[in-house]
DNA sequence: CCCGATACTTTTTTT
DNA sequence: AAGTATCGGG
């Protein structure tokens, strides 16, 4: 069969790295230069060309979104479906192999995953228990030395407190977690993939086993990986096996949670390791990414790589200095109704920013304009506190001995079991090695509490074990439906004022949605590995959060911030906020590593652009409540005068440090207008010229609207029209 | 148990 | 500024 249509389409480097023969391959993958399509061609190769079996690969990525749309992209090339691939993320294939293997693994078989959420929850109660000072060891801070020494792949007895009164107590913290994480069957993020990990190093056989099996490993996005991660793989990887590391040092934005930028470097070093470069871009024009090269070429310790495009040079960037946030709010909303009046969708233009908070000025400005926008981050769907309550309820259904989800399920709605009872409760399992729910039980049937306690401790009870003999009785989606309402959920929430309410019951539904269309498309899966659907739903629920928001509109305005928007591309992009303090972050100013990985940040930001990039910064803005000036970001600077076009020129007043960046007066285009003037705008409609501002040739230009009032304008782009 | 007052924090986020 | 956590009173 001819299989060469899989290289056609390819560029000379990309068809080097579908069919490279190497045993190791690291292919350094610049922005836009078909990362994705290298990894996804390579594959289909494997198995068209090479006649390797699809159980023969391993195609590791970060996201649920990367391995779906990985799937996907291999099938259609293929023309069938490919089921039985493993492609998904570390957690899940670690997931996967613990339930298989959970006899070896000492684990039980129904274990449940914890999110961080209710792994601070556990960690909290833990240290209450132990008496420890929370002040000075406060839950979240534990959290993150536990999950950093798993990350490291360190167990307690490995952990050295050489003295240290403070690591002695963390470990103290730890080793407890540990334990009772393991008595209540439970396994949070980090523990998947370290166990995992110990479980194929340690047990000869399944070793053997996987080193046959998986033949062709693959990995995304490697800069991310951390230090178990990369062990995690290497522990796979045979001597008959290969493996493909894609990635790009200069997109490294995750170092701040553990990803070692350095792995990287070690894997190019290992001997026999042949590294191919992707630089040809194909998403930018070359004014964008010339100012990319200029700012990233900045960076110190780069493995080295210079992207270059076929295109034409296109726009000047434009750089906006606002006066302040609103100005800036302004000016995206100008931006925003230019393009579209060219002829673009809303969503084609993205507005990125260094930290959530900046959403908030642009939304009320897009908002008053009418122009529909989406905010990527925020809660996601299976994180809101409504959805984690029915979660609760079910997993204390099919898993009676979860304490965790008892305690959440037990206290709402409020049923008259306060802390007080709660607490005695505990004290009883506690005493008597048993769980909460026996141990309720074992109150209830001693009559340890009475009156209304012990009244309210029934009902819960037998609720739960009603519930328990439905759950194999009901269709999935109508035994959560039944929870639901008979928890007394839906009344607690409608008793919730204003629209809150409302939205966390439309929520409660869609989850009775996901159930439903869960149930159909695995119907024809092997769920063997669970003892019922609700089962690996909840399964599948804590390895994937699901969307941050449903997609209310299609065609919007993007929101997000730099971190979020990588990957993605459009074709018009805002960073706003570039100024110092705010990008680069105050905080990452002082380490040249964290100064580093900002300027990989404002890289990222930079590729996302196809056509036009537009950068803004204030000279004033109101941050923590307080007034700031601070001075344009030194990004700013980094980029070249000959592919930037300044809008409106300005004497900064706080231009200290970095230099003013108002050059180039000389492009500015300006209009004439003149005071009085009656004038048309596109969205504001008619209104009076009242000021005009700049020496000489105006750049900026007060109208007083007669629909929304007085407004200052760019008029290079404010778009009016004399009448 | 719910409420309001008060103190405190404030970068980025996936699993 | 604004959101969150904590505590005490009703």
């Amino acid at each position: 069969m001819d299989v060469s249509y899989i290289l056609d389409d390819l560029n000379d480097a990309q068809r080097q790295a579908v069919t490279a023969e190497s045993q190791r391959l690291l292919v350094l993958a610049g922005a836009g230069s078909g990362k994705t399509k290298v990894l996804v061609h390579r594959i289909a190769w494997m198995i068209k060309a090479l006649n390797s079996s699809t159980h023969s690969v391993l195609a590791v990525t970060f996201t649920n979104k990367a391995a779906n749309e990985m799937t996907s992209r291999i099938e259609q090339i293929l023309s069938q479906p490919i089921p039985e691939i493993w492609c998904g993320t570390f957690h899940s294939i670690s997931n996967r192999i613990l339930r298989r293997h959970h006899v070896q693994a000492d684990l039980e078989k129904d274990f449940s995953i914890l999110d961080s959420d209710d792994q601070l929850r556990i960690i909290k109660r833990i240290v209450k228990r132990l008496e420890i000072d929370e002040d000075q060891w406060p839950a979240d801070k534990v959290r993150w030395q536990i999950n950093k020494w798993k990350d490291d792949g360190l167990r307690p007895n490995k952990i050295e407190d050489k003295g240290d009164f403070n690591i002695e107590i963390l470990k103290k913290i730890y080793i407890d977690y540990e334990n009772y994480m393991r008595s209540e069957n439970l396994l949070d993020f980090a523990e998947l993939i370290l166990k995992s990990y110990e479980l194929i190093r340690d047990n000869q056989d399944l070793r053997n086993l996987y080193h046959k099996k998986f033949k062709n490993i693959l990995i995304d996005e490697f800069q991310d990986t951390n230090s178990i991660q990369f062990s995690w793989i290497k522990n796979f990887t045979g001597d008959g096996s290969n493996i493909t590391a894609v990635g790009d040092d200069d997109q490294s934005i995750y170092g701040w949670r553990g990803a070692k930028i350095e792995n990287i470097n070690s894997f190019s070093k290992e001997k026999r390791t042949q590294i191919i470069r992707l630089e040809q871009n194909y998403r930018s024009t070359g004014n964008i990414l010339n100012a990319a090269n200029a700012v990233i070429g900045k960076n110190s310790n780069r493995l080295g790589k210079k992207l270059w495009t076929a295109d034409s040079k296109g726009d000047p960037i434009h750089v906006f200095e606002a006066y302040s946030e609103q100005e800036e709010a302004n000016f995206i909303v100008d931006t925003v109704v230019r393009a579209t009046e060219d002829g673009d969708y809303y969503k084609d233009t993205a507005v990125l920013y260094r930290s959530n908070a900046q959403s908030r000025v642009i939304e009320e400005f897009l908002l008053r304009q009418n122009i529909p926008y989406i905010i990527y981050g925020g809660v996601r769907f299976y994180e809101r506190l409504e959805i984690k309550n029915v979660i609760s309820y079910l997993r204390l259904v099919i898993n009676n001995n979860d304490n965790n989800a008892l305690e959440r399920a037990i206290s709402v709605p409020t049923r008259g079991i306060g802390q007080k009872t709660l607490a005695e409760l505990r004290r009883i399992a506690d005493e008597s090695g048993l769980s909460l729910f026996s141990a309720a039980k074992k109150v209830i049937e001693e009559k340890i509490f009475k009156g209304k306690g012990l009244n309210s401790l029934t009902s819960f009870i037998n609720f739960i074990e009603d519930c328990s003999e439905k759950l194999y009785e009901l269709p999935a989606h109508e035994f959560v439906e039944m929870i639901i309402n008979q928890s007394g959920l839906i009344d607690h929430h409608m008793k919730e004022k204003g629209e809150k309410g409302k939205i966390r019951i439309e929520n409660i539904n869609e989850l009775i949605s996901a159930v439903k269309s869960f149930a159909i498309i695995h119907k024809n899966d092997d769920l063997s590995e669970f003892d019922s659907l609700i089962a690996a739903f909840l399964s599948s629920v804590s390895l994937d959060m699901g969307e941050t928001q449903a997609n209310k509109t299609d065609d919007a305005v993007q929101l997000m911030t730099l971190h979020s928007a990588k990957g993605l591309e459009f074709k018009t992009v805002l960073i706003v906020g570039m100024e110092e303090s705010l990008f680069p972050h105050a905080r990452s100013v002082e380490s040249i590593n964290e100064l580093e990985e900002e300027r990989r940040l404002c890289y990222v930001g930079i590729t996302r652009a196809r056509k036009k990039l537009f950068l803004t910064y204030t000279e004033y803005r109101r941050l923590y409540g307080r007034d700031s000036y601070n001075p344009p970001s030194r990004f700013i600077t980094e980029i070249p005068d000959d592919h930037i076009e300044f809008i409106r020129p300005k004497q900064s007043f706080s231009s200290g440090y970095y230099g003013t960046v108002a050059k180039n007066k000389d492009k500015i285009q300006t209009l004439e207008y003149a005071l009085g003037d009656n004038v048309v705008h596109s969205t504001f409609g008619e209104g009076v010229v009242l000021n005009i501002e700049g020496d000489g040739d105006s750049s900026r230009i007060q109208v007083s609207f007669h629909e929304v009032g007085t407004k200052w304008l760019v008029s290079a782009y404010a778009n009016l029209k004399r009448i």
